[in-house]
DNA sequence: AATGAATGAGAATTCATTCAT
DNA sequence: CATGAATGAATTCTCATTCAT
């Protein structure tokens, strides 16, 4: 069996890669332990990447590209008023972010960021400021109308932008044995609480 | 002048340490990285520390410490309505984290949490819990008193607690080029929010 | 052509080791002494073991396996009378030991047997215990005969024993100069004076 | 007390350094364990000595100085017959050589004479040589008056010098629980032995 | 294309030695 | 003189990367 599935060769030390990254960081991983997940010799990796920085960079860009399903998730909200929407992109998105390799992006660039730099730009870029930027968007349109308030609406999207990061990474960081089946629920009660606060009208 | 001041050498060594860990990571940080910014040599800092393990897990154990200043943040509040409390609360503290060297100690942890078992534990229980359960106090209080409304108040208390921290990392992780300045305004906008929500009332 | 032969590899690791630890002790000796001598990189050695303690401890325990040829030495003696025997014994083992690596050992033990203890056991376990039990029978079994004398036979056995490595000792530690030609004169000799004495009868 | 008594200072650092350099070897002791063993900081040491080497030449030179009360046991020796002579050497002078630092220096010669070969020719000068050649005057003496046989006086010299020299290093390296109390016992079986062999007459 | 043996550039750590006090 | 802090050279061990097969 010398021809397995080369096809999806890449996406296997993607996944391998990820795990590893994520449990032990860009300098604690060794590429052997990518290669024993793949399930292959340390010097196969080099025939897909020449270098482990090359390998990191590809997988985080990678992620960046599929971190933020925007489009899709927008597309699905059929809310009519303002505030659902706002209700359900911030519910949506939050728990489309969870799924898969969601979290371990936002993880891997709080530890990572500082030593590569192109990939925080790539991240800024590609994730937080169509995510800002959108939930801005939103916001400004609703102060127009006399539907939101906000003296700051960049300031507001961005705490809404954090408050679902955090949303996401909680489990995985802050609380390692947290049941999975909470995201719905965390993902609604944060839309919840960002639109109506926590104040009793 | 190197054997003027071996007083505080190890508040020194852990400043270095600090900043390096803050940009490197703990596997990206060399001794000599620390050494140098102390002004010794290698070798000195194994006078202060066995290993660089021990270096650094003091250092985060010394970071949990200070990391969360209630008491002296709960003296301070002087408000008297318990939404006006929660308010300051939430502004005061972050504010106050944000401060030094506070927001190192929550990047370390998202790095380096999984491969430090203990410092993940630590962190936990000395920053991340107090700060869940005072917020979730004050919520509990204020929805018996029907001044609150949240329909799981652990949930909602994490999600404050997670706006905080995240209000606290932003400028040093996704925004590299903020204005120091904005904290406070951040700090206020963040605690606007999370009372009243964007909704117009 | 250092792709050529991995199959003796240890074997080679472990003369190179002999002659390094024998010339320079374990505390001398580098890991590319070794290395060098064996014509490999530093790093190749860690293929073959873990650390340098356990090449050492490696080596020892080897040589401690080969060091006693008892059996196939008694299984060559011919002689009949008991006398003989002893005589034949520590002639041909004295020489026996005088092989090859067998000065190796012995040298090793007396300079680091205090640092590595259980090294020293099986030393005693392995060698000396064997050596002196043997040449204590011998000699319980001529005392009962009539045909030896011996008021403690186990001293006896053990200054025995201690001649006998003294004598595969001298050539390479007291007498660096001492053609190796003269050991089986040597070993003789000493067979003789043990048996009968200086004393003319 | 600043001024303890600074005269047998170099005393007690040769007593100190002499226990060391025999459980750890010249490079597995530390200067600090010889200074903690003084009760003296690591760099007084460099008061007596310029380095460690120094210090580890002089104690072995100090050593070879004292190891061999020829002329004293030689005085003492009130045995009229040839024979006797002999084993009251012996005797006396494994005794003699047991007692106090004298198993350290063969031992340290051994185990590093390879490394320091001036201290090897020193050793072979002050210790060797004279006990081979005194041992070797008598048998000759002795084969001369028919006393005696062997058929190389210098091979039956350096046999009985090495086995007395290995009964006095026995109870250290070979038989570490083995009580001091047998030493006596031990040398004067070693003298029969030698003198009259375990062949019955 | 894949392997595994080999490499060499580090990185942490140790320790003899120095020197200001 | 003695000390303790500091140093820097050495040494072990690691790991990304290469290359003959």
């Amino acid at each position: 069996m010398p021809r397995k599935m080369p096809e999806n060769r890449l996406d296997r030390i993607h996944a391998a890669a990820c795990a590893a990254f994520l449990k032990k960081g860009y300098g604690g991983t060794k590429m052997e332990d990518i290669a024993a997940s793949v399930g292959v010799g340390r010097s196969a990796l080099y025939a897909s990447f020449p270098t482990k920085e090359a390998l990191f960079r590809g997988l985080v860009t990678n992620l960046v590209e599929h971190a933020l399903p925007l489009e899709r998730i927008l597309q699905g909200i059929e809310a009519q008023t303002l505030p659902e929407v706002l209700g359900d992109l911030i519910a949506r998105l939050t728990l489309a972010m969870s799924k898969g390799a969601g979290p371990v992006l936002h993880r891997l660039i709080i530890a990572e960021g500082a030593q590569f730099p192109e990939l925080g730009r790539a991240y800024r870029k590609g994730v937080l400021q169509p995510l800002v930027t959108t939930v801005e968007g939103l916001l400004e349109l609703g102060v127009r109308r006399g539907e939101f308030t906000a003296p700051d609406t960049r300031l507001a999207a961005q705490h809404i932008a954090g408050a679902m990061i955090m949303t996401v990474l909680w489990p995985r960081v802050f609380d390692p044995r947290a049941s999975k089946a909470k995201v719905l629920e965390a993902a609604n009660a944060l839309a919840g609480m960002l639109l109506y606060g926590v104040l009793k009208r």
